[in-house]
DNA sequence: GCGTTATCGTTTGAGCCCGTACGAAATGCG
DNA sequence: CGCATTTCGTACGGGCTCAAACGATAACGC
């Protein structure tokens, strides 16, 4: 069971809830379908290759940079990675604790620190990796190599519009107005 | 910036790497676009239309679901917005304590519970909802609406393989050893 | 009736997640 | 040289996330 209502069935809600309102229906199912499908991978990766190796599906994407691009900043691999450098302090930290991740501060510059793979988590990745691509390949199963093509391209635009336009976007649409500051977070010290 | 490493640089690394072991590209690409293009969608939103009514994605989603279809069993509600049952009671319990919804337990069945939106949960989404679907428009701007729809099209073929035929596939990774528990989650009481 | 089993939502524990605040270090500039 | 500004990574606060454990309720079998 999916356990998702139909794009056709939710749509005609929607139109209920908001029938005078003008709305972008195609826009609309293709945003909520990205979000689900990456919902619906992660916990398959999750649940399969992942469980067994005790990873997180954030502390593999960690691994995973740096195994492939080895030593690294860690500003670009918080950036490479998809999560806020605050996170990856956590992430790294939990990582490092159970020996698959090496830190140390740059000879050359003291605010950046770098990290590594140990042995075991080089060992970690080349099992893990895989095993990992067969999931890929799984949860593609239904489409060919050119539907794949397709997909990542449309995807990849989808990425390019959001990133490159997305601040200005958002300044346009503050319109002058200050930015509503996030609600939790650390507070002043006074 | 978009701050990601080119597919095509990233595929010559992971060959570097495991150059001997024969790999699904395709796949691969198609796969790490869906997550690229989820979190950046996602923080987009975040970051614009849902910041200024203090709303975090999830909050929203389940807002929006409850709204969409009236009230709900709240295993529906979880199911829909694609969260577990154990964090959409936290999540509702929050949006209970603004006041945007109400729960109550089911007359009929004393397992269930129910969920509705208030008044002003009604309104702080007849307001949301539209300029929600405009950040859509915006994040979709550079796809027609033709490619819209086959972009939705080839999600939903991955959403129905992962969710269909991952339960089975987990299964047969697993090949009769015993599920790695995970390791946090509450401990048996003894 | 009455015990067993199934099915809810909630609790719990460990971890991820963000953005803000902050201190350390490097750079820019006068 | 010395001070201001920028740029790092980390600490922090509040919230989301999951799965397993749990208690309450309901359904089933006899």
């Amino acid at each position: 069971m999916t356990g998702y209502r139909s794009i056709r069935e939710t749509e005609k809600a929607v139109r209920a809830k908001l029938g005078g309102t003008p709305l972008k229906y195609e826009q609309m199912a293709a945003v909520s379908n990205i979000y689900r499908a990456a919902s619906a991978v992660r916990q398959h990766f999750e649940n399969s290759v992942l469980r067994g190796a005790e990873l997180t599906w954030t502390s593999f994407v960690v691994l995973y940079v740096v195994w492939i691009w080895g030593e690294m900043e860690t500003r670009y691999v918080a950036e490479e990675a998809g999560i806020s450098k605050g996170t990856l302090t956590g992430v790294a930290r939990t990582l490092a604790g159970r020996g698959l991740l090496e830190r140390r501060s740059h000879p050359d510059d003291g605010r950046l620190a770098l990290l590594r793979l140990t042995g075991e988590g080089e060992r970690l990745m080349e099992e893990v990796f895989p095993a990992f691509n067969a999931e890929e390949a799984f949860v593609a199963d239904g489409l060919t190599d050119e539907e794949c093509r397709t997909l990542a391209d449309l995807l990849r635009k989808i990425v390019v519009q959001t990133e490159e336009k997305g601040d200005e976007r958002r300044l346009e649409l503050l319109d002058g107005a200050d930015p509503t500051p996030r609600r939790s977070g650390r507070r002043a010290k006074g």
